[in-house]
DNA sequence: ATGAAAGCGCTAACAA
DNA sequence: TTGTTAGCGCTTTCAT
């Protein structure tokens, strides 16, 4: 595996502008301490010849690292690719590198990545997915983070955890309660709420909410559980309706279940709005585009990446940043009076 | 901010277990050449130490990577994040960690991209998308991967592209065949292809075949240019369709442009299939989920990931590899028969 | 304002 | 089998 250098060295930069590779230095990185006028050729040779500086050695010379880790629960879920376009591009602006593992929503996974990160000095970690209710599940990834944090890197969290870390959180009380509202101002008091896994925080927040908004409108509320992947919702929908025949709407927790449930009615032949009106959260792309379309709750799924990213640019504050990202209620064409 | 955690270095454990840090490296690499006992001995001790390698100053001595750079066209595009998913698996599967980068189709962004992971001594680095028609085009990042390569990196492309390196290609001429001869068989006789830059190798591909498919049948043919994104596809087709009113048939070259033709004939009120077929290509999530579904032709696309992934596991050969992967024509609700 | 030189922690010849 | 030593490419004092 010997050959050919196969990058740029600074030294050739330095030897192609006539500086040493100190001089070279101090102008790629814009330090002061420079000719104006040196600085400016010494950049322009680099960008001729494709300079990129070796991050190995940089790291290994005291510098700091590009690398940030983006940690998603599910690699190939619309809700997280969002998610880490947002990343990607903000740390693009800020040149940085995003280095992407998955956790499969595995404790031990997860800590395997983060370790991972650790070791490889990655200047900042960002953990996207749900939190769990249990705060003991979550104790050894939040002692690790704080060590990393304590050393000098940063960390920050998409969603409610317990990690002591940055957290941008969705406002899911605010998504479930608006989408929940609208089915009440429609008519609706009679309704199937589809909903995930209670360790996750996003579930018993969006639950919660929901089942308050409805209770307190005087809606009858039958709550059923899934692994809130969207694989079982549809039949788990079906099902409750069966035994809910009085059931006007379908309230899914997440848009993944939600289109579950509209793919589950169709085949069964159900109109939807006329018979059943079903509703999402998250308001992932496709939700425009299925039919019929669906009402949902928004959120600005990039920009949260792209913020989480932002938070962890930032030095630590005394105590962990939050930042709240409000829902926005989006009606199509899945809701719809109940039939009288 | 405090400094780097007190890591434990490789000389410390050298020290600890009285041996030179040759080795202790030797040891905890599993090398050979160490009698069992002392390598036995320095591992625990390393264990117990809490060591763990610094892999900056491991790469810049030489030492290999773990890193695989993956660069894709467009970061939150259905068909990217299915591939992406399937080259993330493979490569935790073989304890490699991914790196994300896009290049939104622009060349200089994908150079500098090549460049970095260069740089990063990344041990393969995968481009998935489109190559372009102009081989002058690519000249620049071939030049950079023959380096790359001869310097024992390894690459693999998804995509025809004449980058000189692994391939995977997705077979888009038999793709656009398959879809073209259902319409054909169904009696299409006027169709309208949605195209995009003639500059891609993947639009020209399908584009020839298409038209060669139709031609022969006897059919009249109306192509049209888009941006190949989907975002202007629709109105295109409208356009087309109003030049055209005798067509039948719109046959989108890939399923974004598709969803984006459905939409726009939803709005205009065009029945699909009654008055106008659609068909795509890629078969994304989507194509199933939409009303009407869409017929096209599909590709394992996390499967096209996974078989890069592996290309770039194994050893370069003397020539390039291409390993050509079918599609597999799906018919769903969005074709009929034309009206008589 | 610029350069020389000492490492950063490790791997990989080469010696012993 | 083990140790010695020369770098990997860069940042950073310390001189000049």
């Amino acid at each position: 595996m010997a050959g050919p250098p196969a990058a740029v060295r600074l030294s050739e930069v330095a030897a192609a502008a006539g500086v040493s590779i100190a001089t070279a230095s101090r102008s790629l990185r814009g330090l002061g301490g420079v000719s104006d006028t040196v600085a400016e050729k010494v950049r322009g040779i680099a960008e001729d010849l494709g300079y990129v500086t070796n991050s190995y050695a940089r790291t290994l010379a005291g510098g700091s690292t590009t690398i940030v880790g983006l940690i998603l629960n599910q690699i190939d879920d619309p809700y997280f690719t969002e998610i880490a376009a947002g990343v990607v591009r903000a740390a693009e602006d800020a040149d940085l590198t995003v280095q992407i593992g998955h956790s499969t929503r595995d404790p031990h996974r997860e800590l395997k990545q983060i370790r991972s990160l650790v070791a490889q000095r990655a200047r900042a970690i960002i953990i996207a997915g749900s939190g769990y209710t249990d705060p003991q599940r979550e104790l050894q990834a939040k002692e690790l983070l704080a060590r990393y944090e304590a050393g000098g890197g940063r960390a920050a969290v998409i969603g409610r955890h317990f990690l002591g870390v940055d957290a941008v959180q969705p406002d899911n009380r605010g998504a479930a309660g608006q989408v929940a509202r609208h089915l009440v101002e429609l008519g609706h008091r009679d309704v199937v709420v589809i909903s995930g896994l209670p360790s996750l925080t996003t579930v018993e927040d969006r639950q919660g909410e929901a089942v308050k908004v409805l209770a307190a409108a005087g809606a009858r509320v039958t709550v059923v559980e899934t692994d809130f992947t969207g694989h079982d919702a549809g039949r788990a929908a079906l099902g409750a309706l069966d035994g809910e025949p009085r059931a006007t709407a379908v309230m899914a927790l997440s848009d993944a279940m939600a289109i579950s449930v509209l793919t589950g009615l169709r085949r069964a032949g159900v109109d939807v709005p006329g018979t059943i009106s079903v509703t999402g959260v998250d308001d992932v792309p496709v939700a425009e585009l299925i039919s019929p379309s669906l009402t949902t709750a928004a959120f600005p799924l990039s920009e949260l990446g792209r913020e989480a990213l932002l938070l962890t640019t930032r030095p630590q504050a005394t105590r962990p940043r939050r930042k709240m990202i409000p829902a926005q209620l989006v009606v199509r064409e899945s809701t719809a009076p109940p039939r009288s």
